[in-house]
DNA sequence: CCCTTCTATGCGTGTACGCTCATAGCAGCC
DNA sequence: GGCTGCTATGAGCGTACACGCATAGAAGGG
């Protein structure tokens, strides 16, 4: 049983993940560094609203970003969200499996 | 890169997961079923929040329930929560690590 | 220097949700 | 049947935070 301490640091560690924006932010990230321009671009996402996301995931150490004249270029620092994402994806892909073998059998 | 949707899930499984007390929960579940008082016993929480708490855990997927005369019996269904908090674990304790030896080489 | 481009941040707003109180449902006991 | 104990749920409140608008800061080019 963890401590109340650690329950909180690892709730609010999933509750960066826990938003769409910055999820998404990572998974560009995680397939090279970008500037925060083409993140704007490849989301949509209005360009306060991205600079602030990267900050909290910066903030929190899952992203690190260097001078690149006027632009910022960011980058994942590790696996730890790809690792995370595949667990759960295997996690929802046997609850689909659970119920289509339900319809089946009925 | 996950589809939109596939991150809509991905986030919101995360989000079962941000709020302490559900994780706190899980975290009761994961070491054998109990039923719905003496969750309420070990967290302090009040009878309806536990209730609505366990609620969302199971319509996710991640608790079941049998009823045992007037009681209701909740366990967790697999260890899938025990794995992703032993990645974060690592991560925190990574960080904390990089931490300290900066602190020392100063 | 001024101007433009790129990024960060204060402020305001709307909304989602944690949490509680009160109440309803459900199973057993008399 | 009524009564008691355990759990679920509707209603409401308060707060946290996502999101946009506007603005400030930082770096290069004229």
């Amino acid at each position: 049983m963890p401590s109340p301490q650690l329950l909180e640091e690892y709730s609010q560690f999933f509750r960066l993940l826990s938003e769409p924006a910055r999820l998404q932010l990572l998974c560009l990230l995680a397939q090279g560094p970008r500037d925060v321009a083409s993140m704007i671009e490849a989301t949509g996402f209005s360009q306060s609203h991205v600079s602030r996301q990267l900050g909290q995931l910066q903030r929190a150490g899952l992203v690190s970003c260097v001078r690149d004249g006027v632009r910022m270029i960011y980058s994942a620092d590790n696996d730890l969200v790809n690792d995370l994402c595949s667990l759960v994806q295997n996690r929802l892909r046997q609850r689909l499996e659970e119920q289509l073998k339900q319809l089946q059998s009925v």
